[in-house]
DNA sequence: TGAATCACG
DNA sequence: ACGTACGTGATTCAT
């Protein structure tokens, strides 16, 4: 069915609406403060009568003139020059009916040269050409050469209320011609209220008489010396005001408008726009004719109907929505879940709460619907939560927190509030007390507004720092991978871990027993105080560094006192007892498994972190802490576990990024880069073991931008020897020495360091005055590069992996990043296959200069998988 | 709530 | 003359 636009004469309209109330009452109508309205009355009673009319889909177009200095005033000075010029009364309302269409959401326009006739013209024609049914309404006989099937033209007679609907068929039965006649017929006729003569003498009758004889204006003409008496005589002496009358009556139908039709479709009102409007013009009535079918839900933050629906069956929803889950943002895979609301883009809103958007078939199609582009905090967490619900989430194509994290890490944060508020949203609710309180339908209607309408700044922001491919191709195809991790979860035996810990704690309570005997008395050994009060006062050891009971400072005492070793140890079966045995424990699911946090959107390098719990930090330095990975393996017999990682990642890409061509050489030759190092500072060809084991320390420290005094304590050296062997380090590896010099140089002058990826890390406090300040912002700069490429560069191998493991229905899954690391689960009818193709995609996840090598093994236990 | 400590890359 | 290696998270004690 063919659609439909109503095209409005703006000037003629609102011409009409002044004349027809002007004289009817002994005052004009006016505000208190001396406004005329009485046009502004009509012209809106007019208006709301078209709007009543008007269905989904259908367009409203206002034309205005815009200025007396039109193409035809160029042609003929006197053009409308008789006319009386306009009441004040009037003009006055000009810009006041602009007001309120605008107030009313209808598309209307204006532009330099043209009268509204020609917008109106332009836009009938190009819409009648995309297939739309055309109505004008005008006062202006001359529109009637628009007319045709698809156009018609609803002339205002007297009033606004009597209107002649005109078309081809009546224009011929009123006038006896087509419609494109009607320009022949001024010629003619002329238009005296345009100051158009036409051919002086010739009136309605005979015009009409000689166009049905002779057809158009030239042919007439040509035909003069066979027209007979006066009328012959009057078209030869009248003929260029005749021609002239003709042009001017012309509509142009071809000016150039940088709008389409779609833009005049009209999406409603918005109650709060026009009812401010009408209270400024004393208006009140009008709102009772407003048709209610195109009121849009109005958005007042401050008053939220945060009223929640039981379905979104009549929830009409659009093709792009803000989303927001009610939660605590703080562990959505523990809290309870409240409600989720979406924004509209054109203002609507609704809540819907858990229990009734589980069992909604029309939420569910509206969250799995691909083509409903929503904008949301976290992706990641919906997915999950979402998922758990057994709903899968389509269609996101914006995450703010992830658009935050990459425009500026630092200003990233779980709480929707804070993020938010970078983009000018204050989502803060009335209610006192926390920010992440939940169950609060007016927090989450607001998040899913700010999340729709931040949308366009965000991703303005992320082309302004180069990092839409990071947001599209890395961060966001990212957040589905984590989802998946973090859903599977990964396996941890209870009575396994149990076993283990009960050896612990037995430990734990022997060395209590003895460390108590050797201090003759009891005290809290967890507690640095305490401890620093038997070992400085109660014993008398020496105290030399501030009486820390750091591992460092009691490594020093160790030979001084027994209770000092007992001490070292106790602490480290407390540390396992405390955070491996229990703190673990007290995260096991029901289904076996721990099911940590990835936290995506963190670290100011750009790495992932993990959290409740951290299983990126389970013990592997320590052989008997280690054991604690024996507990974690998957139940069935057919599952092992495989874990592959990069070696020495950050130090090939800093080779590469540097370009330093004999540590490029060493890696791509296969040679150990610490034996390569110990050759080149130790000045020898044979490196002892203790010689590798410094110069491993030298290429660590490098790549978190070595000092000499730091350097020095690692390695337990004179600080003048550590000093030499950096000298010697950059000596050897000039390209090194360089480029971090270049990070840092560059850093200072753009205010951030970025990755291969483009991902920035903005280093504010390179500038500060504080000299300890602003050193650790040199360090950081050198090391942000290094650390957060060998992030993208995992990333991205976790991106493709999953996807390989997805598009090839392997029932194999990707489990757990720990920087450096991936470990899966591996069914072993897939190992072999797998195998060679996880470490092929992670070696090639990314081409640099050095060639990425990664190691791994399998086995039935996380402990075997080495 | 922050400091101290220690687990990881 | 200064103070010192880059990223994280969990636990506990003490304020």
């Amino acid at each position: 069915m063919a659609n439909k636009i109503t095209i409005i004469d703006g000037n003629s309209l609102l011409f009409r609406a002044y004349y027809a109330t002007a004289y009817s009452q002994t005052s004009i109508m006016q505000t208190k403060d001396g406004i005329p309205t009485n046009a502004i009355f009509a012209f809106a009673n007019m208006m709301s009568k078209i709007i009543n009319q008007t269905k989904e889909n259908e367009a409203i177009f206002v034309a205005f003139d815009m200025d007396s200095q039109t193409f035809r005033k160029e042609k003929l000075e006197s053009y409308k020059a008789n006319r009386k010029p306009l009441p004040e009364e009037l003009i006055k309302q000009f810009p006041i009916a602009r007001d309120f269409l605008k107030s009313l959401g209808i598309f209307y326009f204006e532009k330099h040269g043209y009268e509204a006739d020609d917008l109106a013209g332009t836009i009938a024609k190009k819409a009648e050409k995309e297939g739309y049914i055309v109505n004008i309404y005008t006062s202006d006989k001359d529109y009637l050469q628009l007319a045709s099937n698809n156009i018609s033209i609803y002339i205002l007679k007297k009033g606004l209320s009597d209107i002649d609907i005109m078309t081809p068929i009546t224009i011929k039965e009123k006038f006896g011609f087509e419609p494109l006649q009607i320009i022949d017929y001024k010629g003619l006729r002329g238009d005296p209220s345009d100051n158009l003569t036409g051919i002086k003498g010739i009136g309605e009758i005979t015009a009409v008489k000689l166009i049905n004889e002779y057809h158009d204006f030239d042919n007439i003409i040509k035909n003069a010396d066979n027209i007979k008496g006066k009328v012959g005589q009057l078209l030869k002496e009248h003929e260029n005001e005749g021609r002239l009358s003709r042009d001017l009556a012309i509509i142009d139908c071809n000016v150039n408008v940088d709008f389409d039709i779609k833009d005049c479709i009209y999406k409603g009102y918005d109650f709060d726009t026009i009812n401010k409007f009408c209270l400024r013009y004393e208006l009140r009535q009008f709102l009772n004719k407003l048709p209610k079918q195109w009121k849009k839900v109005s958005f007042d933050e401050n008053n939220i109907n945060s009223s929640t629906i039981k379905t979104l069956k009549d929830f009409p929803i659009n093709d792009e929505i803000g989303l927001a889950i009610d939660y605590s943002y703080e562990n959505y895979l523990l809290d309870p879940i409240y409600g989720f609301a979406i924004f509209n883009d054109d203002q609507s809103y609704c809540y819907i709460d858990y229990e009734n958007a589980l069992k909604d078939e029309y939420f569910k199609n509206i969250i799995t619907n691909k083509n409903i582009k929503k904008s949301i905090f976290n992706y990641k967490s919906a997915l999950v939560i979402f998922k758990k619900m057994g709903i899968s989430l389509q269609g996101v194509d914006y995450d703010s927190l992830i658009a935050s994290y990459i425009i500026d890490t630092s200003l990233s944060s779980n709480d929707p509030y804070i993020v938010l508020a970078n983009f000018g949203f204050d989502i803060s609710s009335l209610q006192e007390g926390s920010l992440l309180t939940t169950n609060d339908i007016n927090k989450t209607i607001k998040i899913a507004r700010a999340n729709l309408l931040c949308k366009q700044k965000g991703l303005n922001e992320l082309k302004q720092v180069d990092g839409l491919d990071l947001f599209y191709n890395i961060e966001m195809p990212l957040s589905e991978v984590l989802a998946d991790m973090e859903s599977e979860g990964f396996p941890l035996n209870k009575e396994k871990l149990l076993e283990i810990g009960a050896i612990f704690k037995e430990k734990q309570r022997d060395l209590e027993e003895e460390i108590y005997s050797l201090s003759e008395c009891k005290f809290n050994i967890a507690s640095p105080k305490q401890i620093g009060d038997i070992l400085f006062d109660k014993l008398h050891l020496p105290d030399l560094k501030n009486r820390s009971t750091s591992i460092e400072a009691l490594e020093g005492l160790v030979n001084l006192h027994p209770i000092v070793g007992k001490i070292i140890e106790y602490r480290k079966y407390f540390k396992l007892n405390s955070t491996y045995i229990d703190g673990l424990l007290s995260h096991l699911h029901k289904d076996g498994k721990i099911h940590a946090m990835f936290n995506q959107a963190l670290t100011s390098t750009g790495r992932l972190s993990s959290s409740n719990p951290n299983l990126q930090n389970i013990s592997v330095r320590d052989e008997e802490a280690k054991t604690i990975r024996k507990a974690f393996y998957y139940d069935e017999d057919d599952v092992i576990i495989l874990s592959f990682d990069y070696s020495q990642i950050e130090l090939r890409i800093l080779a590469s990024l540097s370009n330093c061509q004999l540590m490029i050489d060493t890696f791509n030759n296969g040679d150990d880069i610490h034996s390569s190092t110990a050759k080149v500072i130790f000045n020898t060809d044979n490196p002892t073991h203790l010689e590798r084991q410094k110069a491993k320390a030298v290429n660590f420290g490098i790549v978190y931008g070595i000092s000499d005094w730091g350097l020095a304590s690692q390695i337990n050296a004179p600080l003048k020897d550590a000093k030499k062997i950096i000298d010697d380090f950059y000596k050897n590896y000039p390209q090194i020495g360089q480029f971090l010099q270049n990070v840092v140089i560059n850093a200072k002058k753009d205010g951030y360091v970025k990755t291969i990826c483009n991902r920035r890390r903005y280093l504010r406090e390179l500038n500060a005055t504080n000299y300890q300040q602003r050193e650790f912002a040199k360090r950081a700069a050198m090391n942000a590069p290094i650390q957060g490429s060998a992030a993208d560069i995992i990333k991205i191998a976790m991106i493709k992996i999953a996807n390989l493991l997805k598009d090839g229905n392997y029932k194999s899954k990707l489990v757990l990043q720990i920087h450096d690391e991936l470990i899966f689960k591996i069914y072993k009818d897939e190992l072999d296959v797998l195998y060679p193709l996880i470490k092929e995609n992670m070696e090639n996840a990314y081409p640099l200069k050095v060639k990425l090598i990664v190691s791994g093994g399998y086995g039935k236990t996380w402990y075997d998988a080495k």
